[in-house]
RNA sequence: GCGCCGUUAGCUCAAUUGGCAGAGCAUCUGACUCUUAAUCAGAGGGUUGAAGGUUCGAUUCCUUCACGGCGCACCA
């Protein structure tokens, strides 16, 4: 992709420029001594008399750069914020000097010198040795306005990143969660595991998959939608306290919420039910909001959310009575068919009870919870990894969780029964041959590992890409992820 | 997949009813050794996302396409 404009053009005939006067533009290393957040704060008390004790060494890109004849000031961009330079002739020499003026804003620069203050006011360092880093051949956005086209904020996240220093703070805030996460379930005595990406067969949740050939084997291999029936093959080997960050891929639909690839944490605690399981949610996350924002209290898009444990908790039957005008329980399966009908929920015709249920809830409920709410005691037919209730086989004990009326999770107590479990893969295989496309085949080594006996098993998944949504008031997933899936640009 | 909106100089944005495509920043030349959206004087920079159509004339109206945003659908 050859582009040439005007300005890269006058770039490169300044490259060939300061090639020609024997200067490397591209060299090999530099020993900066200081960043400049690390100046203005070490050196907040000087004054406007520079001290050869205030000696620094930067290196950054220039990010605005004003020329006045025998002098200039520019302000450089390091990894920690920008501080101001200030460039004489004099003190540089005038060959130097000659040089300096052929850089441009973009350019990564280096410079020694010593700190003091202007006559404005402003910490600046008045250099005596300049040396070019990497000349930009490229121009960068105005300075003024920055960048704003989102297609380009996302296809070149680099400018993005260059430009907008809240974007950068996004994705530090980003690794932060999952920096806070990973510590207190280390200290809870939780192993962090790595479990395959490529799998012969997938499931553990109810989407398409994206499908790849392996040559050597010469078999097709899915790209995981979920990890889970490996954390819980760990679990039947003893590992009795799992989790993973794992990368998952479904081949479905984008929108605010959904990226083709995301990260979802799962973990897996045996001898715990959902119970506890829900506990060591609203802690597990109270704790990381109050370690990003030292309080459990914060606003996403201009809603006030209190992370503050416990949670509400109410079962997906009373939510629906709560938010629509009838009580499914009390309802046929043929009046629930009516109502979901009404809602204007399309059906076949085959679905069951529970499977109607799970639709109202989400045309009644989900976009309604706002504050961190567990919903809980799912049905059978739409959770088929998940334990039946002692006194009631039609629910499981299955939860999730929902903020900003986003799902960011969702739990269970593991089904542990072989024989039930197989009963479970028997329907999704059926559903399989009918054509739905987000059932799944029948996985026989998880079924030989739960023979060998699993013990009771609570399971979690969070999805970090949500959460961190949440945390960062971002509005959508894209704005978290720092390469989103984009169509090609040509 | 459907609907609405958008795509104009490197960037941020204008362009009246269909009538010569503009500004600011950036760039180039000159002046300027405490400026900070530096200033002053001058200059260059455009296949208006792509292809077609209507028209004497299209950035503007129509059709198709590409990419993006938002909403809906899908995604338990």
């Amino acid at each position: 992709m050859e582009e040439t404009n005007e300005l890269m053009r006058q770039r490169k005939e300044k490259l060939n420029e300061i090639r020609e006067a024997g200067i490397d533009p591209y060299p090999h290393r530099y020993a900066p001594t200081h960043t400049t957040s690390g100046i203005l704060q070490e050196f907040e008390d000087v004054n406007e008399t520079p001290d050869e004790t205030n000696r620094v060494t930067i290196a950054g890109r220039i990010m605005t750069k004003r020329d006045h004849g025998k002098s200039s000031f520019a302000h450089l961009q390091d990894s920690t914020g920008q501080i101001q330079i200030y460039v004489r002739r004099d003190d540089i020499g005038a060959d130097s000097y000659r040089i300096y003026r052929r850089f441009d804003v973009g350019d990564i620069i280096g410079a020694s010198g010593v700190v003091f203050r202007t006559r404005t006011g402003e910490l600046t360092i008045l250099v005596d040795a300049v040396e070019l880093l990497s000349k930009s051949i490229r121009p960068l956005p105005e300075k003024w306005h920055g960048l704003q086209d989102k297609q380009t904020r996302y296809r070149q996240r680099y400018a993005d990143l260059i430009m907008n220093p809240e974007v950068k703070e996004v994705f530090v805030q980003r690794t932060k969660i999952v920096q806070a996460i990973r510590d207190m379930l280390n200290e809870q005595n939780f192993m962090e595991v790595e479990t395959p990406v490529l799998q012969p067969i997938y499931g553990g949740a109810s989407a398409r998959p994206f499908t790849t050939y392996h040559n050597t084997l010469d078999q097709p291999l899915y790209l995981r939608i979920a990890n889970e029936l490996y954390l819980k093959r760990l679990i039947v080997g003893g590992l009795n306290r799992v989790y993973e960050f794992s990368r998952d891929f479904r081949n479905e639909g984008m929108d605010r919420d959904h990226n083709p690839e995301f990260t979802m944490l799962e973990l897996y605690l045996a001898y715990a039910d959902y119970l506890e399981v829900m506990e060591l949610t609203e802690n597990l996350i109270a704790q990381t909001v109050e370690k990003i924002h030292s309080t459990t209290k914060i606003t996403y898009q201009d809603q006030k959310l209190d992370f503050t444990p416990p949670w509400r908790r109410i079962t997906m039957t009373e939510s629906i009575q709560e938010y629509s005008d009838f009580d499914p329980e009390a309802l046929s399966a043929h009046e629930l068919y009516t109502k979901a009908s009404n809602a204007g929920i399309e059906l076949a015709g085959d679905e069951s009870k529970g499977e109607i249920i799970a639709e109202l809830f989400d045309v009644y409920v989900e976009s309604k919870l706002i504050q961190p709410t567990f919903i809980y005691d799912y049905p059978i037919e739409v959770s088929p990894f998940a334990k039946k209730k002692p006194e009631n086989p039609e629910l499981v004990e299955r939860f999730e969780f929902f903020i900003s009326g986003m799902e960011v999770g969702n739990a269970f107590s593991e089904l542990n029964d072989p024989i039930d479990q197989r009963q479970r893969f028997m329907e999704q295989a059926s559903k399989l041959a009918k054509g739905d496309e987000e059932a799944f085949m029948v996985d026989e080594d998880y079924l030989r590992a739960l023979e060998y006996g699993m013990p009771p098993t609570g399971g979690l998944g969070i999805g970090i890409d949500r959460l961190t949504m949440l945390l960062t008031d971002q509005y959508s997933i894209r704005d978290v992820i720092l390469f989103p899936q984009m169509r090609p640009e040509n």
